[in-house]
DNA sequence: TCCTCTTGTTTGGGTACCCAAACGGGTTGA
DNA sequence: TCAACCCGTTTGGGTACCCAAACAAGAGGA
């Protein structure tokens, strides 16, 4: 497999930001600026510019004759998408992982443009089941005390600690014990 | 929240798959050269060589007399990281998800050096419990099934579907909720 | 010895981002 | 009317990657 697939995916980060910021500033206030996306994302008006020149030629972001910005259907269907991951993985890294929700807001941004659709279905199923379920605020609870007992032994300073790398290396094993079973078919 | 933390990483992608790389080959070889990290990236010689020139200064990556290539202290315990964080991620997107193989392989590897070394600690933690308690191998079936009859019905062509949606929906409300209870505090 | 292969490095070109700075067009208050 | 200001765009510079191509150095085989 190409571990560069990475750069080939529908949107970059960047690209994937300057929609959602769109798509949120037309709900906030009605409408959308070069100038309003660049504040919101904290670069410059230059960059934003240039970015969203690419994104229109690309079919991407509309702009009327007053020079407010749009999304066109594919534009909205992937800030949507992008939003969408971006709400399911941090609820899952929060609720069910127990991890703080600014640590869990920050790696749910980092990793909300990157999985596949597929993906993000098979965790929304995930997580819609185990609500019904069970009793989640006790599951997230013991979760938590999990992982402050970790924190507290101090295991996370020099990652990874001894006993995250066991469950690791079990993980691996089984998996190629799979694999080797695949391969006697 | 800056949302360009992606790049403030303690190693690039590109970099987190030199160090990969190199660990893996001193494994399976004994011994890793420039030429051989370029094959197993699958790039040229001379963008490995500029590329582990920084890696070399950063002090992660030692040379010997003999051009062969070792990882430092540093550099083993970055490079041990990734590997867990990706054997982690592949683990829980293709049993707890039920994800097909390929698949959880290709978006493991696209967020293994970006989540953090918590969010992985607790992960670890989560599929260490599930894995006790539960018969796992139904669970993993009744999920497969799940995902199967979402992708029969289509809703994955165009991501995101409305059930999906429904379902961030709510978990977006539940966490402004949350965050609304914490302000009364 | 000489030819050939492999290896590692360097160089020039390309892409995708970012910034700072300058410029031209509007709006607005004095 | 005109200076002050906000807008959007363009331009030159910087970083981090990638490639192709040219090079020098070493290792062998004929």
């Amino acid at each position: 497999m190409d571990w560069r697939e990475f750069d080939q995916n529908p949107v970059s980060h960047s690209a994937a930001h300057h929609l959602t910021a769109i798509q949120q500033l037309l709900e906030d206030q009605g409408y959308a600026r070069v100038s309003d996306v660049a504040r919101k994302l904290g670069i410059t008006r230059g960059s934003v510019s240039v970015s969203l020149k690419g994104l229109r030629q690309r079919g991407l972001v509309v702009e009327d004759q007053h020079k407010h910005l749009g999304l066109s259907d594919e534009g909205q269907r992937i800030a949507r998408g992008i939003h969408t991951k971006r709400v399911l993985f941090q609820a899952f890294l929060e609720k069910s992982l127990g991890l703080p929700a600014d640590l869990a807001e920050m790696d749910a941004c980092k990793i909300e443009h990157l999985v596949s659709d597929l993906t993000a279905e098979a965790l929304a199923i995930y997580i819609d089941r185990r609500e019904d379920a069970s009793d989640s605020s006790s599951d997230r609870e013991q979760q938590v005390n999990a992982l402050e007992d970790s924190i507290r032994e101090g295991r996370v300073e020099a990652f990874p600690g001894k006993e995250i790398e066991t469950i690791s290396e079990r993980l691996q094993s089984s998996s190629e014990e799979q694999s080797k079973d695949k391969d006697d078919e």
